[in-house]
DNA sequence: GATGAATGAGGTTTCATTCAT
DNA sequence: CATGAATGAAACCTCATTCAT
């Protein structure tokens, strides 16, 4: 007369399950990797049959493309959103390498996972997943290009190769905190890649000097701007 | 269905059939990855049966390490040859990073399965690998140290940081090579990268930045004279 | 992945569900076989959840046996129809002949998908569908036993099996058709399938089969002398 | 201390393997049809996991073509051999029809297999199961084609709607059998059908009438020849 | 040194069908 | 009348690995 033990697990909408499966998918996925992850195993853990998951996804690869987009798509969200209220070129650059750091240092399995996986699709340079990595890497690019522009940085930098530059950096910087090594400092990281990628390695003369000065001077001007803004802008 | 009747091949000694394998199993690594591998495509290719592969490496994964191994073998030996040969913190930097450069842009394939693979195994911090791989980019740690002491380099870089620097950079550049985009240009890319690593992107060759700067003071103070009338012009 | 967010059928009364639901599954089965089929597929189209067709129909099968009866039904009515209204057995037969023919040809699938799956179930001999399938070739043998009893048949006859020769050969004639060969000339296949159903293939028109006969005739009768001579030996 | 009640079987050389399974497959596809049948109970009953199955054979369609044109080639054998040593065009068109009558009555599960799944692949027309079917029938098609040479059938017939005929008529006739109906004589409906095909169902003229009785003079005759070889053979 | 038959464990995916709403 | 989330059972196939010879 007692009730069967099996407890029946509340149905949920579509909506609901696909997030369920989405996030239970980037637990499993981050901790076995791709191969190694079994829609068993995501199943299971969501107290569903396998079957249920296809009914969401086709396969295991559009339920992996589907995490990592949603990876991009929240990054995305929150780098633009901060961006645009800091001033400078260098400061901006500073965040984006902050934030970056700042992401691997969160959730490493996470980005291990981005960085085995993202491009290992058959056609990824056709991918929507290509597209989102290109437009979260193109906050950078215009970071450099308004930096050049407002004299912040040397014009005839190669914007590509310093793109590359600052994520290739973070990334394999990051390699050794996926390996617990040690913990990490993302204020101090960031710090530290930013004054490289700003000034280089080489002894300065007095070049340098004058490049220092020129930025105080850059970082006024833009206070003077925004001043004048508030108070054109005023009655 | 059935395996193609290849002739009998002679029997060969243990060294060669072990180097044989290994020639072969890198072959097939680097066109399928490690997973999309299998032992028995590497048996087909050289005309033997899978279970002959296991009388030489215990499992798979030992005959990828072999591969990795061998691989960081003779990039390390290749690099500490030419090195002491280089005059120069910079000049020696410059050619860690096109030897570097070289070595992807030659093989992209095998490349990537290094970055892919590499630290895929449990405990790859107490491995042979993570050995081979610190030793060799322990020469670019080197020549920075030189550097430093040589008054070519500021004291004051962290030099782990700019290993990192150095190497993510390539590696992060180079994934578009490995996607069919363009061919690359080792000898320019190793200049970029070299300029870029010394003297960062920041403007400081004075006469330029200043310029520019000054443009914009001028710009700025011709719009608040024009706000200081406006303003005049007010009841 | 996920069904096409269809406009809101308006509601149907069960009879026109159920000849939906019909029409839809003759379609599919006949495009992807039995097997091939899928009551997704066929939900899909009709744009309603699979559940739906459960309400109506118990089972898969169940669903192709209603499709096939349906088919047989309506060709009954057809074939009945016209039949009284054909004077001559010869004639009649024809009329069969040519309608069968016609309806292979104007719908190849449908009709592979009967000859594949018509004896498919278990007990088929005990279904309706064995009834309906009996009915329609029942036509055909009350054609032949009205032509023996006009004497334009031979009394003799196997009337099962001349049946089965009509429809065997029309069948086995129109598998080519449905695999793309030629285009179908109903008339002409149902002409000369007339013909050879009634005169068969031997030689006997006129002189030349007399001729031959006679000859057969004579070496006959000098065989029967031979064994006449040799019992005149005979102890 | 009893020996492990696994029995481990013998190892079989490859060529007997393929021959097991070749024959434990032809055994449940006739049993359950192809769809019905699965790799699992192949080889289970073969007492092997399923994997061996996939060594020798690369899918379950590639084992059913494998059983096919086994059993196509095994017909055709049998037949060509036979075919030579029969006199006249009417006895072997009459052997073939016995023949065709028979192997479907010794084996008629194997029969609706192969009639359910002949043309069940998507490119039938260039398969080697399409060659070894029309090599088949070719062999009616040369028998007709010299029964017209020889005078024994008419000039006019349509030969490949003949050949359709033949193969037709038995077919559909022996659906009959493979529900449990009754059971088969071969001789009988050989005859009828020869009948059938050579004479047709429509009442004859003269001619006709005497090639009628010169063959039942000939049966006599045979039956004259027999008896008296009989009788002289007796003591 | 080499063979090659055989295993075993699991992988992804498919689908008819049920049932609470 | 209709929905749609969920099930369950199994299907085909893959592959690293073993072991008797």
């Amino acid at each position: 007369m007692s009730p069967l033990p099996e407890k029946r697990l509340p149905r949920l909408t579509r909506v609901q399950r696909v997030s369920e499966i989405l996030r239970v998918a980037r637990e499993v996925f981050r901790e076995r990797g791709y191969e190694g992850a079994t829609v068993a195993e995501i199943a299971a853990r969501l107290g569903v049959v396998e079957g249920l998951i296809y009914k969401h996804f086709d396969s295991k690869r559009a339920l992996l493309n589907q995490v990592l987009e949603d990876w991009y798509a929240g990054l995305y969200e929150d780098y633009a959103h901060h961006l645009s209220g800091i001033r400078g070129s260098r400061q901006q650059l500073r965040y984006l390498i902050w934030r970056h750091v700042r992401t691997f240092g969160d959730d490493p399995q996470t980005c291990r996972l981005v960085l085995k996986e993202l491009r290992a699709e058959p056609n990824y340079l056709d991918s929507e997943l290509h597209q989102m990595n290109r437009r979260y890497t193109q906050l950078l690019v215009e970071v450099l290009h308004d930096g050049i522009r407002r004299g912040e940085f040397r014009p005839d930098i190669p914007v590509p190769l310093v793109r590359d530059m600052v994520f290739g950096s973070v990334e394999h910087h990051l390699w050794g905190f996926l390996y617990g090594q040690s913990s990490l400092d993302a204020e101090r990281v960031a710090d530290r890649i930013t004054e490289l990628v700003c000034g280089g390695i080489a002894a300065h003369d007095g070049a340098a000097g004058l490049a220092s000065q020129t930025e105080r001077l850059a970082t006024l001007i833009d206070r003077m701007e925004l001043a004048l803004e508030e108070r054109g802008a005023a009655p």
